[in-house]
DNA sequence: CTTTACGGTATCCTTTTTGTGCGTACTTGC
DNA sequence: GCAAGTACGCACAAAAAGGATACCGTAAAG
């Protein structure tokens, strides 16, 4: 999205959790801790690049924690901050409507 | 956004909602219907090829309705469906987790 | 007679976002 | 000794989103 000045609250929220991935990602993490990796191979389709991007924003943005394990080979995991645990409710309203939706959608279809 | 399968109801939810304009102008929605040209004046900033589409893409997933009175001059107002109106919990949620993250912001600042 | 307003469409252009593919420094397993 | 894995960075390309502008037909206002 290019830039534009923000005056809703609302949009401060949709500013930092749009993003092709971020959500999905911050689903991922609700479970805990995860590695660069394993995440990346959970959100099936995202290159390292994109990936690196929105976790490296998300952390600027204070919702995600990296802690970099300075190992060779490199281990580095991602976690969800409180700010981050704190989007549940807004996962959760996401996830109920979403899943209604797709609900009229197939009896819609079936019409 | 590209193209990607989406397999989460999260994702899906987002899909609908994710816009330049799209939230802002269902938050604007909810005073009533709008004529469009009142609803582009109220967005300050939008232009009328882009709230167009995206409140023909929002008509087309079924959350706002276009009622176009055949009049010359033309005469257009735009509603939330029963549909759109069930989005309101998000939009709260969002909309208080924003103002939650501006305080925060605005206190870490005077650190 | 000109201007303004209405609600757009069509065309072109810029910005933003996301993907592709290569390179890296080092370790572990075969 | 060679491949695979780790977590990226970087240059380039493609795609998608959004903006600028011109235009349309009509009518009321000045």
């Amino acid at each position: 999205m290019p830039k534009k000045e923000i005056f809703c609250p609302v949009e401060v929220t949709m500013g930092l959790i749009a993003g092709r991935w971020k959500v999905i990602a911050i689903h991922y993490l609700f479970d805990g801790p995860k590695r660069f990796n394993q995440l990346q191979r959970e959100l099936r389709g995202v290159t390292h690049r994109t990936l690196t991007k929105q976790l490296r924003e998300m952390e600027g943005d204070g919702i995600v924690l990296r802690k970099d394990y300075k190992e060779i080979p490199p281990r580095v995991e991602y976690s969800l901050s409180p700010l981050g645990k704190s989007l549940k409710p807004i996962l959760l309203a996401l996830h109920e409507w979403g899943e209604a939706y797709c609900k009229k959608e197939g009896a819609n279809r079936i019409k």
